[in-house]
DNA sequence: CTTGCTCCTCCAGTCGCTGGAGGAATTAGC
DNA sequence: GCTAATTCCTCCAGCGACTGGAGGAGCAAG
């Protein structure tokens, strides 16, 4: 038997080392449904062929590019039906990109902070360091990288937004 | 007897409005030891006091310039401890600078890649669409946001490096 | 005295993995 | 053929930094 007759049929060791994905998260992957369970071996091993290691790739690709777990499904999900049209896939991409360019511009009002607490030459004591200084006292910050966290007298209404989980790259 | 001879003591909710940190995870600082157990009321209520409200609003602004928890740990132990050499406040700092100003190159190189899936004018069809044809293949990318993904025939040493937990602003 | 708010504790869930335990199967070398 | 090393399997707990719900107690106003 076994003719060998597809593409050569790899281990997910192998899919691991081609992909750049990490042998555990191949099977989370596949555990949420985000990849289809392969083909298995007579010991029962999991065989993975051109299709899958393509859209191994092409998950590694997106997650490299900040794209949710609930993204990629949908962007695979249209990946699978050609036909349809691109909106949705467009409006995915459209958003991931405003959300990097308002991180950017975030960080880089952090970036301003961080230079002025460290750079202001003479640091010597804790009690005159300007970093713990700074921390303190948010009046210091040269630019509101947040609102004002509600001086004594009057209250916020709601609390800064905080975006979940984590985002690679 | 209670002469309110201290600065005027809030309750939790209080505290969480003049802070702005939510309630709950004013409790999980608690929890962790970032913020000292406050005294209690006779109804075993939280009641925050000058010092505790300052500590909170310190960690707060920690947080919003993105240092993490274990780090915020020693910048509080420096800060009650006013007369030791501040030279490891500075690192921190120095060191999420360093972060941040990697983050932000990291992140400029994602915007301009999503850039040019978004921006190539004519969509329609998802067998067509730009989006999906860029993140399938990662050689239609500009600039390498990661090293190569290993394609066949090599294998990379390392996984790429990740971080862990999330980031504010 | 009832209504409605705040507070309490405990605990499970979020996101996207990561890694260990304990065992089976395959491969390499002799 | 036999052993040793490696790779694979499943299951499950843990990470960081919260977040929020359940179920109940306290407390101030109408
Ligand atoms: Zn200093
Ligand atoms: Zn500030
Ligand atoms: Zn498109
Ligand atoms: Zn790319």
């Amino acid at each position: 038997m076994s003719g060998a007759t597809s593409e050569q049929a790899v281990p997910i060791g192998t899919a691991s080392r081609l992909s750049g994905v990490k042998v555990p998260t191949i099977r989370y992957y596949e555990e949420i449904g985000l990849l289809r369970p392969p083909a298995r071996s007579e010991g029962n091993r999991r065989h993975y062929a051109g299709a899958e290691l393509r859209r191994l790739a092409f998950i590694r690709h997106a997650r490299e590019l900040g794209f949710e777990i609930e993204a990629i499904r949908t962007l695979l999900a249209l990946q699978d039906d050609p036909g349809q049209p691109c909106e949705a896939a467009d409006a995915i991409a459209r958003a991931r990109l405003t959300e990097v360019e308002a991180r950017i511009r975030s960080l880089m009002a952090l970036r301003q902070e961080l230079e002025q607490m460290v750079a202001s030459g003479r640091h010597g004591v804790v009690g005159e360091c300007r970093v713990i200084e700074v921390l303190a006292d948010h009046g210091q910050c040269a630019h509101p990288h947040h609102h004002p966290p509600a001086v004594p007298g009057r209250a916020a209404t709601a609390g800064p937004p905080r975006p979940k989980g984590r985002r690679p790259g």
